[in-house]
DNA sequence: GTCTATACAACGATAGAC
DNA sequence: GTCTATCGTTGTATAGAC
């Protein structure tokens, strides 16, 4: 650790992403990011070939993350303990990770870098909304699976939303996630 | 009507919003608007400003409705009929405008040029929870009122449910956001 | 392997001629 | 109202120093 040589990548991956958080993605140069650190311009392209790499490689931990929850949820036997599971690991990643999901969904820079760069064909933002509508899905099913997505997600990198704490967050997404897709409440924390 | 003459501001804004559709806001250059229009940069430089400006030009219809929808909303005396009042009325705004509401909420040129154009400090984008959620606020409701108003607009420009038929696609998203707000369930559409 | 120096076409934007 | 010409900056790219 504290490894001060070699990590100029790693450095180079927060920086970017405390810009980004600032700025936008494409509210921020190369040269904002190499000035940053320090370096030129170049130094960066040699790191990264290309400023869509940088977002990409900014966005990855948090769609591996949620690329394995979808295979853990896969394993599971019941649709709904599917959409139980998703939408627990939905909602802790995004609170989690509340800065990061707010640049991503509010910026087309990042959501197209995403949706091209994960895993092929089989992607991400394709299967997680044909899990949570499973097989025998209607169109209510299907708009309310959008509607918990891209609310949940949006709600939770939201301005408006930043003063509340983590657990109070979470409980309550996952509350909507949950009423959207006519899941059961939960009974553990339901008088809190 | 057909007025040959004058209306190349009108013809911008159209094919402008064609090409932001097409490709993205950021993704549109001023070269590729004023081609389009068979003129130069320049030419369209004299009709707006700033690119913002043309973004502003294009969202502000679809605006100036929301917050007309808002002031009617705000002269109802029961919060449940405000609530229902906006419900709908975003409901329809978003399901006639899918297209440009896609261009809006995936775009953070869009986001931050209407964020930052329109009725100065009384803002739409503050005002719609505000109303949505009420006086009498508590975090559940809050988080519900931000899930739902990103959900029900963010679906609405979907890809996925471009396929679904308006009028589909406008109950289910109603029907979401009363089952978010703790609102009643329609009762005269209720078994299509 | 890591960086600097330099270059390039395209961008948003401006000034001024017709 | 539209043009040409130009500005600074962007993303991208290569050559070459260490």
């Amino acid at each position: 650790m504290t490894a001060t040589k070699g990590d100029t990548r790693v450095r180079l991956l927060e920086t970017a992403l405390g810009l980004f958080t600032e700025h936008g993605v494409e509210g921020t140069s190369l040269q904002m990011i190499a000035d940053a650190l320090g370096v030129t311009k170049a130094a960066v392209y040699y790191h990264f070939k290309t400023k869509d790499e940088i977002t990409e490689a900014v966005a990855e931990p948090a769609v591996a993350e949620l690329s394995s929850i979808l295979d853990r949820a896969e394993a599971l036997r019941r649709h709904g303990a599917q959409v139980d599971y998703v939408l627990d690991g939905l909602v802790d990643l995004v609170v989690r990770n509340r800065v990061l999901v707010a640049v991503f969904c509010s910026d087309p820079g990042i959501a197209r870098a995403v949706e091209r760069s994960l895993h092929g064909e089989e992607n991400v933002m394709t299967r997680l909304p044909a899990m949570l509508v499973g097989p025998d899905a209607d169109d209510a099913t299907r708009v309310a699976a959008h509607v918990a997505l891209a609310g949940m997600a949006m709600a939770g990198g939201s301005p408006a939303l930043v003063g509340m704490d983590d657990e109070s967050l979470r409980r309550h997404l996952a509350d909507a996630g949950r009423r959207l897709l006519g899941r059961p409440r939960r009974r553990d924390q339901a008088l809190a």
